[in-house]
DNA sequence: AATTAATCGAGACGGTACGTCGGGTCTTTAC
DNA sequence: GTAAAGACCCGACGTACCGTCTCGATTAATT
């Protein structure tokens, strides 16, 4: 047997450390969310933290997808141009705002340097997977074999007005959706 | 007179530190690369490490900047669309493969967290000025008030396609560069 | 309760380091004698030593104390003169070769300029108190508020000699005991 | 020649470093004056320092030298008594207050670890001396063989009284002027 | 007077120790 | 068998002083 008696994991300390995580995340930011910090903040040892996980990279990425999925859903109206500029602004609220959305954008950057961290977000493409659902409904007879790259021409430009600190305000999703329409052909 | 007397500085000790940063940023990444590694790679004292630059960002920036103009001017060939592409393959060899390039999208992740680095990067847009200078010669009649906003409309794609990791074979310039043509309606 | 939970103190470590400030005081000296040299030749990491010493004084004055009673301890006999000629010849033995007795002399030069190392001494009259304890015994009459002025004219022969670096060969403990009774009166 | 030409020495310089050294000795005590703060306290640059002196302890002798010897000195009054209470007291002075003195005892400690300073304190006896400048007069037919006996037995009391920290108030030199006398038989 | 040469202040240089802090591990007791 | 407490070793942090060095500027004695 694997699990013969012994006390189970605490739930509680689990979703402390992720909560935690989120907090300290936006708060300090990503170079000065020490695991020691993790672990006062969530009110639980450093040893039950590296009990459950490795890195900060690990507990960051399990916090971001646990949010990612609904923060990035947009319910569907039926027009293509609505759909599209409902996703771009939930995407740049995403990335600007939401624990998860800068938690991604840190986890891209360590990915550079970082193979641990490439693999690690090579198990889930968020914002691919959130652009692909979307695409899925306003352009059915897309060429699956290109949908990355129509992906990337949908969200590029929003993602890199926010990543490169311009001001959110000046950003229009309804004119980047008619863009991208444009430049689909449609 | 304003520096009378004391050693001056010198100029060999400070562009062993700007080698030594890129060189150990694509080596080891941003995390791994502290001020001491730093200071050895350069054969350089850590005092005379800060006592120019206060943060790795700080020094990262100076070397980013020494380089980045060069890497990503092109040559005008008259031909708008010949022109663009050349400028999304200088990009995308740029952010994936440059040092600098590199240094470049770690700072604009840590400026997420960081304000002293936000600041940093504010005082010269990189990416953004490059765009611009580019998108002058090819769509002379641009409003300059919209010009950022097409200029992150050529870069997004590209920066968000490297960024996330994707396969940089499957990036295709030429095909990039004609929708943007497209979506800015010729 | 008071201490429940958590590592125990590791008493082979305090008893290394306590070791270690005894060796490289006779080897190198107070000056030369950083912390990070004490914990290094202890085998120890400097967070310990910090953890349980403030200063290089510290960690001498309880080194020091551990051995000095027993090494300024001389035996009854009965004789007033061989007792106290056997203690002169301890205390010289002491302070010129014990690594207690150098820690002691050199604790009494820092005080000089640190009140925080005066205080420490003022803690426990090493000298003083194996000095009263023999004149106790070969001089029962004393009156116990000038004990502090024959311990004095007692130790201060002998420690001045050694101290200013004079010849050992030439301290004679018998001559000095029978000067100090003579000049007792006795 | 051996020196034509060339700018003297700054003899402003050399006195303004040895007033330096004797208030921060009194002021922040032998550890905490670098040859940093003395070249500052001094109004002289670094190098000027470096260029006449090599350590702290060269620069602390030469000032004690050059004060300890009138300090120490008695007048004659032709009573033996009154000659050596005089000398006692102003050994008491000496040691306690003077920077002179106390650099001094600073200089013994450091002998006991650093021979090139044992080197330069065996270049000149100041206490020994002086104790002995004023047993000839006491005691014209002392056996020169044991003068240096004497002295210790002279100086001893009193320098381990002051060196041990013990309150000043309480040492009474005319007693131990009879004291030695007594010992010494008249 | 012009030259010479050793001095001076200033301050950057490569080192090293400082005392602190976070890394991850281990040992103990409590649940 | 998990959890909390906390000591352990390790190594980077940013600072300060070390002693050396390279400057430009000053200052006499020698040409």
């Amino acid at each position: 047997m694997t699990s013969s008696g012994g006390r189970p994991r605490s739930e509680e300390a689990r979703l402390a450390v992720l909560h935690a995580v989120d907090d300290l995340l936006v708060e300090v930011g990503y170079a000065a969310m020490t695991m020691k910090s993790v672990a006062e903040r969530a009110g639980v040892s450093r040893a039950t933290v590296y009990r459950w996980w490795s890195t900060k990279a690990e507990i960051l990425f399990e916090a971001s997808v646990l949010d990612s999925e609904k923060e990035l859903a947009v319910a569907a109206t039926g027009d293509p141009l609505a759909d599209l500029t409902a996703y771009l602004e939930a995407l740049a609220e995403f990335l600007r705002c939401s624990p998860a959305g800068i938690a991604y954008r840190v986890l891209l950057t360590e990915a550079a340097a970082d193979s641990a961290v490439a693999e690690l977000l090579g198990s889930k493409d968020v914002l691919g997977d959130s652009a692909r659902t979307v695409l899925d409904r306003v352009l059915p007879d897309l060429d699956p074999s290109t949908a990355d790259r129509a992906a990337a021409a949908l969200v590029g430009p929003t993602f890199f007005w926010v990543t490169s600190g311009r001001d959110p305000a000046r950003l229009d999703a309804r004119e980047l959706a008619e863009a991208f329409l444009r430049s689909a052909g449609r």
